[in-house]
Order: C-alpha cells, then sequence, then structure tokens
RNA sequence: GGGGUCGUAGUUAAGAUGGUUAUAACGCCGGCCUGUCACGCCGGAGGCCGUGGGUUCGAGUCCCAUCGACCCCGCCA
C-alpha cells in the first residue's frame, strides 16, 4: 500500500489547494452510491470533505468503495479538484472542492453505530452516555471540548505573563470538617485511616503563601460528595488563585483582566471592565439572590411599608410576624395569560412560598383579586413605588424574607426566560461582596462560614464575633455572570489569633481545631504574609462561553445524576480481596 | 430524603375510553441508478412495549412495586 502519511486535514481543503495530491484519514460521514459514481463525506475534527470514487477514473477504487459503511475509517489518495460549476455546497467549508480518489485503504470496518452522528438528530442522553466515544465525533461536541481546551490554554499565558506560578497540591489529602460531604480513600498502610479527595486545594494554597510563592494559580480537579443538578458534577475544575501582600481591588483587578483576556482571545468578545459591584445586602433587596442575573431589571420592591395595616390579612399578618412583602413589576403584561399567572403560583411555591398575589395595571385600577381589600391610597402608594403604568403586572409576596427573596429571585429568572428578557451572546458580569461571615445553620443549630473558615472578618466588625456573629461581615467576594457565580474568594485570615476566634465561633475548640487545622495555625504562626485569592469554576465559565445549558456539554466523560458513568460503569463493587486489603468491610 | 417529567424496533416518536397481526420517520439489509451532498426509486428484515407482581375473559394502555435517565427542592464552606 502506497497510501502512507496524512498530509491535511479534510475540513482544512479550500480552493487554495485545487491541483495538489493529498492523503486524507477520517470517519465516513455520509455515503451516497449513485451506481456510478460514489460521493462520501470524510469527517476528522477539522470538518468534512467530499471525497468521490469514479469508476472511469479508478475502477479499483471505485470497487472498494462499495463496502464502505458510516464510521468506517479510511486513507484516501487523490486530486484536489474545484466542483463543476453550480455544484459547489454554501453549507461546507470545504464546498468549493472536492477529492477525486486515485488510492483508498479501509483501516478500520465500524459495526453500524447506535445512534446517526452525522446532523443534529435527536438522541436521548442516556444512549449518548452508554456510547460517549461515539457522541464525542460529533462536531457540536468537539467544540465544547476544543473551546475548553483553548480557555484553558488562555488562562495559564495570563497568569504566567502575570507572574503567576502554577502549583500542583495533593489529590489525596486530608479530610476536615466543614463545607461539602467529601470523598474518602483508604488507606492500605495505614488500617482505618482515610485520605479526603480535596474539595479545593484551600489550605495548600494558603501554605504556599506562607512559603513565599506570592503568587500562585492552579488549574484543579475538585471533588464534592453532593447532589448534582445540571451544572453541578461530582467532580469539576477550578481555576484556583492566591496572591500574597494584596487586597480586595487586586483580585478584582487582575481577575477581570483574565476573563477579559478570555473572552477577547476565545470568543473575540471586548468585556467592559471593571465589573459593577454590588454588596450582598443590595443583592438580595434587589434582586432576591447573591448571584443576580443583571442583564434585565425586573427588580423587587419592597411593599412593606405601604402594606403593613392593609385590611388584607396575608399582608398585615405577614408585616407583623417579621415577615416582608416584595412585588416585581412586569413591563409586557400583556403577554401573560391568567393561566400564565397561575402558574407562577406553581412555581415560587417550589421554594415555600404559600401564594402569589398579582395585578393588572388599568387606568382606573387594578384587575386583581386583591384589588378589592386595598385602599385607593394604598393602590396608589404601590403603583408610585413600581412605577406601574398601563399594561403591567405586578406580582406580590408575603412571607419571611428568606422565601421571598427565594422566591421571587427565582421567578425573577425564570419570567426573564420565559419573557426573553436575557440576551444569550450579552455576558453581564457583577461582583458581590460585603458578604455575612457567618449563617446560622438551622439543622446544625451553630453559626456556620458562609464562605469558609479562613475568610477575614472585616476588621471593624471583630468586636461583633463575640457579641451578634450574624452581622460580622467577611472580605469575601462572588463573581457572577448571567445570574450564575462563576467564582469566590476572599482576603484570609493571616493572623493565628484571630484564625483562633473564628474557629471558637464556629464551636470548634481548641483541641479540635489543633487536630483538624493544626498545621495551619502552626504555619500561621512562622511568618504569614497577607493574603486573599480566588477560585472560579471552569466548568461552568466554559459552559457560558459556549452557551450549552448541561455542564455534561463541557466535560468529555460526565457522570449522570446518580453520579455514576454509563460509560465504564463506574462506581462498581470490588472483590473481597480488594475490601481485605484495605481492611474494610461492607455494612 | 422529597417533588416533577420520561421509559414502545438500532434511534426519535405515535399508540382516546383496556379488545384481532403494535404504527411512522430516520437508520439497517438487498436491488436499481455516473454529480449527489438529508441523493433518488423499488423491496425487505427488525419488538419480552424498562423489569417484577396484580386487576381482568383480555393489559403497551388500569393498579402496586422496582430499576434507569433528566429537571427541581433540600444539600453544594
Amino acid at each position: 500500500m502506497t497510501v502512507k502519511k496524512r498530509t491535511h486535514y479534510c475540513g482544512n481543503l479550500t480552493i487554495s489547494n485545487v491541483g495538489e495530491e493529498v492523503i486524507l484519514m477520517g470517519w465516513v460521514n455520509r455515503r451516497r452510491d449513485h451506481g456510478g459514481v460514489i460521493f462520501i463525506d470524510l469527517r476528522d475534527r477539522e470538518g468534512l470533505a467530499q471525497i468521490v470514487f469514479n469508476p472511469d477514473i479508478n475502477p479499483d477504487s471505485h470497487r472498494g468503495a462499495h463496502a464502505i459503511r458510516s464510521e468506517f475509517v479510511l486513507a484516501v489518495r487523490g486530486t484536489v479538484q474545484g466542483r463543476p460549476a453550480g455544484m459547489e455546497n454554501p453549507d461546507l467549508k470545504s464546498g468549493a472542492i472536492e477529492v477525486m480518489v486515485t488510492e483508498l485503504e479501509i483501516l478500520s470496518e465500524a459495526k453500524t453505530p447506535p445512534f446517526v452522528l452525522n446532523e443534529d438528530a435527536e438522541v436521548s442522553e442516556t444512549v449518548r452516555l452508554r456510547y460517549r466515544y461515539l457522541d464525542l465525533r460529533r462536531p457540536e461536541i468537539q467544540k465544547n471540548l476544543i473551546l475548553r481546551s483553548k480557555i484553558a490554554a488562555e488562562t495559564r499565558r495570563y497568569y504566567q505573563e502575570n507572574g503567576f506560578i502554577e502549583v500542583e497540591t495533593p489529590v489525596l489529602t486530608k479530610s476536615t470538617p466543614e463545607g461539602a460531604r467529601d470523598y474518602l480513600v483508604p488507606s492500605r498502610v495505614n488500617p482505618g485511616m482515610f485520605y479526603a479527595l480535596p474539595q479545593s486545594p484551600q489550605l495548600f494554597k494558603q501554605l504556599l503563601m506562607i512559603s513565599g510563592f506570592d503568587r500562585y494559580y492552579q488549574i484543579v480537579k475538585c471533588f464534592r460528595d453532593e447532589d448534582l443538578r445540571a451544572d453541578r458534577q461530582p467532580e469539576f475544575t477550578q481555576i484556583d488563585v492566591e496572591m500574597s501582600f494584596i487586597a480586595e481591588d487586586d483580585i478584582y483587578r487582575i481577575t477581570e483582566g483574565l476573563v477579559a483576556h478570555l473572552f477577547r482571545t476565545c470568543l473575540n468578545t471586548k468585556l467592559q471592565i471593571p465589573f459593577p459591584r454590588l454588596s450582598y445586602a443590595d443583592a438580595m433587596e434587589m434582586y432576591g439572590r447573591d448571584n443576580p442575573d443583571i442583564r434585565f431589571a425586573l427588580e423587587l420592591k419592597d411593599l412593606t411599608h405601604i402594606v403593613r395595616n392593609s385590611a388584607l390579612k396575608v399582608f398585615s399578618e405577614v408585616a407583623s410576624a417579621g415577615g416582608v412583602i416584595k412585588a416585581m413589576k412586569i413591563e409586557d403584561g400583556k403577554s401573560l395569560t391568567r393561566k400564565d399567572l397561575d402558574g407562577l403560583t406553581d412555581y415560587v411555591s417550589t421554594y415555600g412560598a404559600k401564594g402569589l398575589a398579582w395585578a393588572r395595571v388599568n387606568p382606573d385600577g387594578w384587575t386583581s383579586p386583591i384589588f378589592k381589600f386595598l385602599t385607593p391610597s394604598e393602590v396608589k402608594d404601590i403603583n408610585n413605588r413600581m412605577d406601574a403604568k398601563e399594561g403591567n403586572v405586578i406580582v406580590f409576596l408575603a412571607d419571611s424574607p428568606s422565601i421571598v427573596n427565594d422566591a421571587l429571585g427565582n421567578l425573577r429568572n425564570h419570567l426573564a426566560r420565559k419573557l426573553n428578557l436575557a440576551h444569550p451572546r450579552q455576558y453581564s458580569f457583577t461582583w458581590v461582596n460585603e458578604f455575612p461571615l457567618f449563617e446560622y445553620s438551622d439543622a446544625e443549630k451553630r453559626y456556620v462560614s458562609k464562605h469558609h473558615p479562613f475568610t477575614s472578618p472585616v476588621m471593624e466588625d471583630i468586636p461583633l464575633l463575640s457579641t451578634d456573629p450574624g452581622r460580622v461581615r467577611a472580605r469575601a467576594y462572588d463573581l457572577v455572570l448571567n445570574g450564575t457565580e462563576i467564582g469566590g474568594g476572599s482576603i484570609r485570615i493571616h493572623r493565628q489569633d484571630i484564625q483562633s476566634l473564628i474557629f471558637r465561633t464556629l464551636g470548634l475548640g481548641d483541641e479540635e481545631a489543633r487536630r483538624k487545622f493544626g498545621f495551619l495555625l502552626e504555619a500561621l504562626e512562622y511568618g504569614t504574609p497577607p493574603h486573599g485569592g480566588i477560585a472560579l469554576g471552569f466548568d461552568r465559565l466554559v459552559m457560558i462561553m459556549t452557551g450549552v445549558e448541561s455542564i455534561r456539554d463541557v466535560i468529555a466523560f460526565p457522570k449522570t445524576q446518580k453520579a455514576t458513568c454509563l460509560l465504564t460503569d463506574a462506581p462498581s463493587e470490588v472483590s473481597i480481596e480488594q475490601l481485605m486489603e484495605l481492611s474494610l468491610k461492607i455494612v
């Protein structure tokens, strides 16, 4: 056989290659047999090229081409020629040319694939994941992973050029309390002992600052044994960053620079930096969530002061019980039918809301189930507060602050999707900061860190640690893109005494703190620079940059919602010998 | 742990109120076809209706359980 070495990618051939003899290797995307001439679309990662088998030109190859089926792997030698006039295919990058085959070698035959993968045929995800290696042949998926690779490469380039050092941290490490459930790995040489897979390299990057690396980054796998969602996998990737001798602004600036660099180099999109900043309190007040999508307005307005003494009991009773009444104005209320409005009540019920009131604004009042319970002045005050005009719809929710914010904050996103208020190709970033340091856990009956226990409190709030921990603000910040938290970080505690104070507030005794984090507390005593950092959710960033809805579409071999792999069938049982070697017994 | 949607040829789906042999499209196989590109035309094969139980003279269809996929709540410092 004389066919030897590939000379070109199929998808890269253009009119400029006409006349050249080329050797292509790739998969059969589709075969069109006309009895005489046979056309095959040959596919590789760069695209398609039409190759032609003509009995008059090369009878041998033409005979061989009869046996060819979908997904066979071929090597062909041939000459690039311009297509006859009128035969060009404008849908194909290489549509102006074709390759007249002079020599064919079938490198590999293929079983008929379980699903057609050469067009956007809809296939269930179960089948796709079962045969992921075939699914990954589809250009749409390849495109995502190729962009992911580029984003990773540009991330490394950016941090390298800005004086950051990539350091790898252990995957087998120590289980720590607080935070997500750990994945555990038994130690054979230490029976009864376990490593944990890292939820993030948090402590290691702080130790690296103590070691004097000054600027660290890493693109790193993290593991959290929690339930999955459309944007959550048990193993995921972070862009992890830490810097010494800095404050919040330094993190903001370097991170804005990264994101702008990535969008410019990978999407050819110019971002407006610096990004706007929003306090946690303002975000909750205006948007009901700490990760607001600010591509659209739909702001929440507090009406509690207006309806506190209303004859409408749901309002007055909630207000006197310490709850709030908030409302949202939908500009184009006419697009919502009565049925739609009732549907919104169902929607908010998943967030614990017991009901949702609505009002259509007319010139002479409202069309609303609650209209007759409100005084004309209450209606007028609400209209003024909401800046309501004819044709608007106002929705109201009365409940505890957390339910109102949760329900309306999610309803806000829901409505934006339903009414197409958010442009998919618009990228609206915002920083959210001044988070509370702690939140009270009803389940554990104690304060827990909202970010993590190494987050520095705002200095002037330190006295509150002993009197009112819930009011202590953290030097923490999240980066939010189009309503998704794509990153978060903080300025860390660099003093051992304050770190101990925080542990105590969390209900962690000195002895326990020593046992769990002794190495960090000790390290803090050996000269620790002020430091802080951030971690960006790499998969989520790639999701938004590729425009896909599922994190599984940017991960080559993702897990199902039950955290299994349909391809490898992991997790699976292990032999009794393996268990014995690890001193493990299944309970 | 909880709520919801779904499961029928290889794939995607249709199968009112239970009733002969379970449909269609694409794919697959065979034949014809020398300019197609979602090629076309003719013919054909292909099914434990996710699984197990129940109701019934009779179940793809009704009931119960169970398995699996997806979305959501809780959870995710």
